[in-house]
DNA sequence: CCTGAATAGTTGAATATTCAACAATTGGCT
DNA sequence: AGCCAATTGTTGAATATTCAACTATTCAGG
């Protein structure tokens, strides 16, 4: 992939580190506030999504695209979500290989009890920290970064 | 912790979401590529942390600090990573509850060698792709988020 | 209509991570 | 000195996640 190391500058090494650094310790924050509410921050994503769709249902595979979770892993955290009484699985019935994930009754107001909360706790711990300029760079600046995967991985 | 919701504007909620998934999606990425070089992310962190300490020496505590990994977490990666010949423990003479992980030979040649491509992929999938101007503002940003989380911590 | 390649989703075993309990100090205080 | 709280680090069991294999189905092409 390199020919010849060409290291971080001082400056480029500060922005990364402080980058991740502040990211991993957020996330952590986030997912134990979370925890109060009985949630992880996959299955709290996984609500939200299912929420927000039509019937608040979805395919297996474009829940998991759309959580970032592999299909697996979607797989077995629906497992855990269906014992919970979260959610439950409905073969499709125009594509027999599909199943639906349906969001439960139950499911629906654990999202709306834990919701307040984890926005609460977004605001707390980045969005109100920073300004509104700060906010529109992050947009821009993690659009491309993102853009650039989405290219990478065309390839 | 909230009493009367105050959602995320459209604004706020996209600088969160873009940030959220490309970061995302970013680590997954670096992962794969650090995966080449048979070394996950967190045993690359440790593996620096311990190549730029005195001796190449760190007490367990210090470095489960630096790296943002639980203790128990760092006790059951050293284990595996003593199991490869990249590290070693010593008992801690002046004080005998500690350990000293010390980093080996094989685990300095180790880190020689991924280093290259782990910077580049780095450069790749991020540094690169954004301005100075960018990179500025993120070590700005994020600098303010941690110092937050550093405060709340205290509370 | 058949065949083989691709897609959807699940499963169980292998790994990794968290969690709670524990032993062995150390340090402060009286 | 003697005692109790805090610190250091490890451990094994409980959970969570990845990995590879697998079934069932769909789809494209001949």
């Amino acid at each position: 992939m390199a020919s010849k190391p060409k290291w971080l500058t001082p400056a480029e090494e500060t922005a990364w580190r402080k980058y991740i650094v502040a990211s991993r310790r957020m996330l952590e924050a986030l997912d134990e506030d979370l925890a109060t509410n009985g949630l992880s921050l996959s299955d709290y994503e996984i609500l939200v999504h299912l929420s927000d769709a039509k019937d608040r249902s979805m395919r297996m595979s474009d829940l998991a695209e759309k959580t970032i979770l592999s299909r697996s892993r979607l797989s077995h955290r629906i497992k855990y979500m269906e014992g919970k009484g979260w959610v439950e699985r409905q073969k499709c019935a125009s594509d027999k290989r599909g199943t639906w994930a349906v969001m439960t009754t139950k499911g629906w107001n654990t999202i709306v009890k834990a919701a307040p909360d984890h926005v609460a706790s977004i605001r707390e711990r980045f969005i109100d920290k920073i300004s509104k300029a700060d906010q529109a760079n992050i947009a821009v600046i993690f659009e491309k970064v993102e853009a650039n995967l989405r290219k990478n991985f065309k390839e």
